[in-house]
DNA sequence: CGTAAAACTTTTTTT
DNA sequence: AAGTTTTACG
């Protein structure tokens, strides 16, 4: 009896092929993790491999804690060794050794997206380039695509063959290095680049670390870019046991640069590799598993393949349309209530997921109503608070002087009357010197003009300094501390006495404990702790690395995060043509936009193991406006027979068969698809789908008139809509009762 | 220099 | 609708 006994014949192969290439397709659900937790047991175990020769790439933070917790348990402690990480801290981990090399310091800041937009419109302003024309965002996602393609400025003049735009474009990228190199700092991308050129530039770093890591393990291969297909070519190029894992219908990434042709390609790049398919599914209910399925086959760019499972029939995929994003956030957060009223499943079963970050709210709102846990993952990123940027940029000026962006930040917060002409003026001065902008502000007394403001500016440069000598013997907390303290920066707040500035000094509370926890982890670790460190670990967190399981809250998020995940019950809301799949990819005239959409449905619908309800609105509010929707495509690519819509069954089912086995035509679909949900049925005389009018449009009553629609309120039977008549004066009345018409202008 | 009001923009998805 | 950026004024 071993430990491999538990995997399948497929499994095992994966397993027990150790040397040279190997491609692991795997469908979604069929236990990747499984096979290379057990492969890296298998290696250390079983064929004496030492556990530091061993690399392991995941996607995630998350997904590496998971896989190191598993790699623990089943090979015990010899495993502590084996790096679990992901790309981006592997690279870190890497350059914080060499990139001297390069010519960076080793404490090099990392920029997260916010940053990347200042120093752009900074560079923008002074380039003369118009950021009405060419938008900061544009301008960093083609620099990223370069990046992630591996393009130096210069290569990407020379590609564009003179185009203007091109020209432009590759001007603003070639001095947006040449700053992040004066503010020794490195973009998300530059992680994996810059490791990329170290390893080209010098034979003897990339030497080293190719003995260090004999097997290399890369999981998620399908969103990998040129870059980092680069990087692990170079890994693995003196052993060539290298082997990848990946699903090329959840390649969901190709806006951030992933390349499907790394995993397509593989047996191209390694003619000798192993390519083994994992098809069996462990997840999903076989009526869950058959609607990915269909959903899928609907994409041509793919390799073939169709899931199966030993698992039980389940229950149908449900689906209903409401009339509203209201309605459908109600529905949504009352189903989960009264699954788990009835002990159907625990809070923490159930995950709702959605296209875009701002469908959360909705869902909030009924939360919190309804007094149901909740979390929700992504959005506005907690490091990206502005009370919590400032803090971190005293600590980033503190640990890197050169990086300008974060002493510019804060060289004015709290106030210190140090303005922007004042600021603009430092600036010219560091620029003429070729000096960092903090070294332009040390050496103040030579700045010509700067009139009162040179006291407060040395004053500034002493509080730094003062800082940077205590930071020597300080933890991180302390540091933090002493800042928050003698920058007034809590007591600011609490002067102010609003709700937003103590939910502010909430959240300074948690960034202490993060320190706090920071330094715990590391000493358990036994790793160093260090101010960079604490900032790197800062700028590389996802917000879905926090979500632990076993928590009892229903959690939110994005299909995207959602990627790796699994739950009982799932719900994909916002299954409206437009929203999901969204209208840039409708309207693209690239086929593959909408494949990468389709891929994203297949990601969210394998999520489920027992339970998926899809859910859609007719209507929606979208940025301030009304808005209409017909349901998602990728509902109606679901066969029929695995749907259910949520009719009374009795009475309803003869006829709903008799639309559908009809014929499938689009039109006929939209037809079979409209009911509305049972809990409505009994409002649905009265109360109307949706008004023809909203707040604010003129509207002609039979008794009072012209009037203008002040508020509408929605009462459980109908809308109670307030008028403001030109002659009757206000009223309050039920639409239903009303018979209010809409009147053009 | 700092604040408040007004105008303008936003269209995915994230390490 | 919400956030950011520009403008006006004290």
């Amino acid at each position: 009896m071993s430990i491999y006994d538990s995997l399948n014949e497929q499994q095992r192969e994966a397993v027990f092929n150790t040397e040279g290439p190997l491609l692991i397709l795997a469908g979604a659900g069929s236990g990747k993790t499984r096979v290379l937790t057990h492969r890296i047991a298998y290696l250390i175990e079983e064929k004496k491999v030492n556990p530091w020769n061993i690399l392991a790439i995941t996607f995630t933070n998350k997904a590496a804690q998971e896989m190191r917790e598993r790699v623990d348990r089943l090979a015990g402690g010899d495993a502590g060794s084996v790096w679990v990480s992901t790309f981006h801290s592997a690279c870190v981990r890497i350059l914080r050794r060499h990139i001297d090399r390069l010519g960076f310091e080793n404490n090099f800041t990392i920029y997260d997206t916010d940053d990347q937009k200042s120093l752009i419109k900074d560079i923008c302003t002074r380039l003369n380039v118009d950021t009405r024309v060419y938008k900061e965002k544009a301008l960093m996602s083609q620099i990223s695509r370069a990046k992630d393609e591996l393009i130096t400025p210069d290569q990407m003049e020379t590609n564009g063959a003179g185009d203007y735009n091109v020209r432009k474009v590759a001007a603003v990228y070639r001095e947006y290095q040449a700053q992040l190199c004066r503010n020794n700092a490195l973009d998300f991308d530059d992680l994996i680049g810059k490791t990329v050129e170290l390893f080209q530039n010098c034979g003897d770093v990339l030497e080293s670390w190719q003995h260090r890591f004999r097997y290399i393990m890369v999981d998620e291969y399908q969103d990998t870019n040129t870059a980092q297909f680069r990087l692990v070519s170079l890994l693995a190029s003196r052993y060539e046991n290298l082997c990848v894992v990946g699903d090329d219908d959840q390649s969901i990434y190709s806006f951030r640069g992933a390349n499907i042709g790394n995993i397509l390609g593989f047996e191209r790049v390694f003619p000798n590799a192993r390519v083994i398919r994992l098809e069996q599914n462990y997840r999903s209910t076989q009526n869950i598993l058959n609607a990915a399925n269909e959903v899928i086959s609907n994409n041509t760019e793919r390799k073939p393949k169709r899931l199966w499972t030993e698992n039980e029939e389940g229950s149908r995929v449900q689906f209903r349309q409401f009339a509203n994003g209201f309605e459908e956030a109600e529905y949504v957060v009352g189903d989960i209530a009264a699954a788990r009223r009835e002990g159907r499943c625990r809070y923490g079963d159930c995950a709702v997921l959605y296209r875009t970050n701002a469908q959360s709210r909705l869902f909030e709102e009924k939360c919190l109503l309804a007094n149901i846990p909740y979390r929700i993952i992504g959005g506005v990123n907690f490091y990206a608070r502005k009370e919590i940027k400032d803090l971190l940029c005293y600590l980033k000026t503190v640990d890197n002087a050169r990086d300008d962006l974060a002493v510019r930040r804060i060289i004015n917060v709290p106030k210190r009357g140090i303005g922007a002409a004042t600021i603009a003026k430092i600036q010219d001065y560091a620029e003429l010197m070729n000096i960092s902008f903090y070294d332009a502000v040390r050496v103040a007394e030579e700045i010509p003009s700067l009139g009162r403001s040179l006291g407060k500016i040395n004053q500034f440069a002493e509080f730094i300094q003062m800082l940077r000598s205590k930071a020597e013997h300080y933890s991180v907390r302390e540091l933090l501390e002493e800042i928050i303290d003698l920058t007034g920066y809590v007591t600011e707040l609490k002067a102010e006495d609003t709700d937003e500035a103590r939910s502010r000094i909430e959240n300074i509370d948690e960034l202490i404990s993060k320190t706090v926890s920071y330094q715990e982890a590391m000493e358990e670790m036994g790793r160093q702790v260090t101010l960079s460190g604490f900032l790197e670990e800062i700028a590389l967190v996802a917000d879905i690395d926090s979500v632990e399981d076993g928590q009892d809250y229903v959690l939110f998020m994005t299909l995207h995060s959602a990627k790796g995940l699994e739950f009982p019950r799932v719900y994909l809301a916002g299954m409206d043509d437009g929203i999901f799949p969204g209208s840039l990819s409708i309207f693209s005239d690239n086929p593959s936009d909408m494949e990468e959409e389709r891929r994203l449905c297949y990601v969210g619908i394998t999520r489920a193991e027992k339970e998926l309800t899809l859910t859609s609105a007719r209507q929606r509010l979208v940025r301030g406006e009304n808005r209409f929707y017909k349901v998602s495509r990728f509902v109606e690519e679901i066969p029929r027979e695995l749907v259910d819509l949520g009719r009374k069954i009795t009475e309803k089912k003869p006829k709903l068969e008799n639309v559908i086995s009809a014929k499938s035509s689009y039109g006929q679909m939209k037809i079979s698809f409209r009911p509305t949900p049972l809990e409505k049925k009994d409002f649905k005389v009265t109360k109307a789908d949706s008004l023809d009018y909203g707040v604010g449009d003129t509207v002609r009553h039979v008794k009072f008139g012209v009037g203008v629609v002040k508020n509408i309120v929605e009462g459980g039977r109908d809308y109670e809509v307030t008028v403001e008549f030109d002659r009757a004066g206000v009223k309050k009345m039920f639409a239903g009762f009303a018979k209010l018409k809409k009147i053009q202008d």
